[in-house]
DNA sequence: TTTATTTACGCAAACGTTGCCAAAATAAAC
DNA sequence: GTTTATTTTGGCAACGTTTGCGTAAATAAA
């Protein structure tokens, strides 16, 4: 019933040589002679010979697999990231093992954990929002593992990372809104631990201080489990906005939190930007399409994925531990809807 | 430098006893003595020691992963999938290797050479739009890997099979389209051969049928890409209004054609629903934020990719090669937006 | 012819497990 | 106190590779 696989075994019985010969003959060793390579490479060929992997890794103690740990896999921007690292990864004959932490910490750790146990050779990583203790990567770190970390980065940790430029997406939106006449503008964001928050809030800070606004603290809010939990997303916004002191406009610095803005709008009627403007960091490809289409950061995802990728492959495949660390930092777009026209005054 | 991790060996070695025996008393052997089974389990935890999967694989040539094969990862429909792929698969201890065809024929091929030659234990499948000849697959399952197909499913290929109730999705939309006075109904879909798009196709007839209505040829209309190539669907979609017999309504097939639509229709200011009614299957989250708020059949993709998933993972571990394949249907959910809003007469 | 050199290949160990068989060690039966 | 049964353990091979080392045969130099 189930066809096994040609080993170099049965190819050496075959020939009548021995298995050293084939291996070598198969990697055309120098030892070899042309004669021998050419009938054991013909027959290879012919019983569609493929190394076993798992033979080999068990050899090299390498298993050509990298493990991902991002939050959840069917947010677009992650869905397009792992798009970026699956290409990267074919193309070098690496299989990648895809985790989620859900915005957990826990679920973060049992995946580092799991991951390990796997025996990966390295490991991708964008940190929960629940995340403030590192110690699990910093494990991986010292057994061994590199581990690459893109857009939540862990920013005291060594490595190489990739991100994208969030303080100038921040700034540049939120200068936007202001030209725009915008002067009370809300951030909405992750929790004000993670990288991406951190960053994005500078942004944010620096285009109002160009315009001599203070912050507010007021206008900023956090949901710390990126509007993941029920209502979250809504509960904040409520005490955003059942306030004397309403924004007349928001920056979500998150996808899922600039959309759950939108629905929350859409909810209880409050028309965009006629009462609020609204914009944010998204990577969906319909943000035009939506209503009003919406004023984004845009963010190259894939590319993101794929230099992630290479970039841990390039260190895993490196003979000797590197000391230098890369940070890409890659550029975003603005892409200016309706949901920031000008505020006529 | 490397940390490196404990083996049975190293146990053997420390508490001065075989390999085997530690082996055994790892796995709970009735054979061993209840006091070296206490010492050596306390030693493996005290070392952390975790079985190598590799080794194991290789013994027993099993590899604990299973392979898929998506059109496109970053499609949200197949995300989704993933999403619940992984999840089982997790839950069971199984890795997952994705693949992506891109909707292309000879990717599709290379995926299942690639995925047979890393050693998996078994597969999950979609098929491109470009499939017609389905022997990578079957050669797949000759050599004994058991295959689940998904969504668009090899229809005459033994195995389990998830699909959702595709007739009744498009039955019930377009069924929906004439009670609200639509009579002109398009049907845009992927190409004819596609497993999806016939029985969509099917559903679409019964309810045109019921009203008494001929399926009018020059209202159906292909996309052999799925819309991936650039302007497919617009170029279609220009053979369909740039003609007298202009439809009143569109039942888009899958998710990115229904899309292609909305952006088709903004692009040219055509208004929906008042020029024309847009409804289909999509998968998107955010359907009722979009302009106008669209009318699709929804599909169950995370449970979806999860019982294939389970299903799969069942056939690989079941001792005897089963003969009994299930079909599992899973049920649509329409949801009703504005973009099918009665027509008036 | 003898000795040195090259060429081409085979042997065996190793990677971390498990499974089979046999060997101790202990217990039971006579 | 021997024989037999039972429990507990160790040794070895195997999974499919790669690789260091050894060596026979072929060729070249003496």
């Amino acid at each position: 019933m189930r066809f096994e696989a040609a080993t170099i075994k049965d190819i050496a019985k075959a020939l009548g040589i021995s298995t050293s010969t084939v291996s070598r003959a198969l990697r055309d060793s120098y030892e070899i002679s042309e004669a021998t390579k050419q009938l054991v490479v013909d027959y290879a060929k012919n019983v569609n010979y493929k190394p076993n992997p798992i033979a080999l890794s068990l050899k090299t103690k390498k298993s050509k697999s990298i493990g991902v740990i991002v939050p959840e896999i069917s947010n677009n921007f992650f869905s397009e990231v792992i798009n970026g690292i699956e290409c990267a990864a074919n193309y070098y004959g690496y299989n990648v093992i895809i985790t989620q932490s859900f915005e957990s910490y826990e679920n973060e750790m049992d995946n580092a954990g799991f991951l390990a146990s796997r025996s990966i050779d390295g490991c991708l990583a964008s940190v929960s929002t629940q995340t403030t203790n590192f110690s699990h990567f910093t494990d991986l770190q010292q057994r061994g593992f590199p581990i690459v970390f893109f857009d939540r980065i862990a920013e005291n940790l060594e490595g190489h990372t990739v991100t994208i430029d969030n303080e100038e997406g921040a700034y540049e939106v939120t200068m936007h809104l202001l030209r725009n006449n915008y002067r009370k503008i809300a951030f909405l964001a992750d929790p004000p631990n993670l990288y991406i928050t951190a960053k994005r809030f500078e942004g944010y800070k620096k285009a109002l201080a160009r315009y001599g606004i203070a912050v507010d603290e007021s206008l900023v809010k956090y949901c710390y489990h990126d509007g993941m939990l029920d209502n979250e997303a809504e509960y904040v916004l409520q005490e955003l906005f059942n306030n004397d002191n309403k924004p007349d406009a928001v920056v979500g610095s998150t996808d899922k939190l600039t959309i759950a803005c939108l629905r929350y709008f859409k909810k209880y009627k409050i028309k965009v930007p006629d009462e609020i403007a609204l914009t944010g960091f998204s990577n969906l490809d319909i943000t035009d399409l939506l209503c009003p289409s919406l004023t984004v950061v845009k963010q190259p995802a894939q590319r993101m994925g794929k230099l992630a990728a290479q970039l841990l492959i390039k260190t895993i495949e490196s003979k000797r531990p590197l000391t230098e660390y890369e940070n890409l930092v890659l550029p975003v777009e603005l892409k200016i809807g309706e949901s920031s026209r000008p505020k006529l005054l």
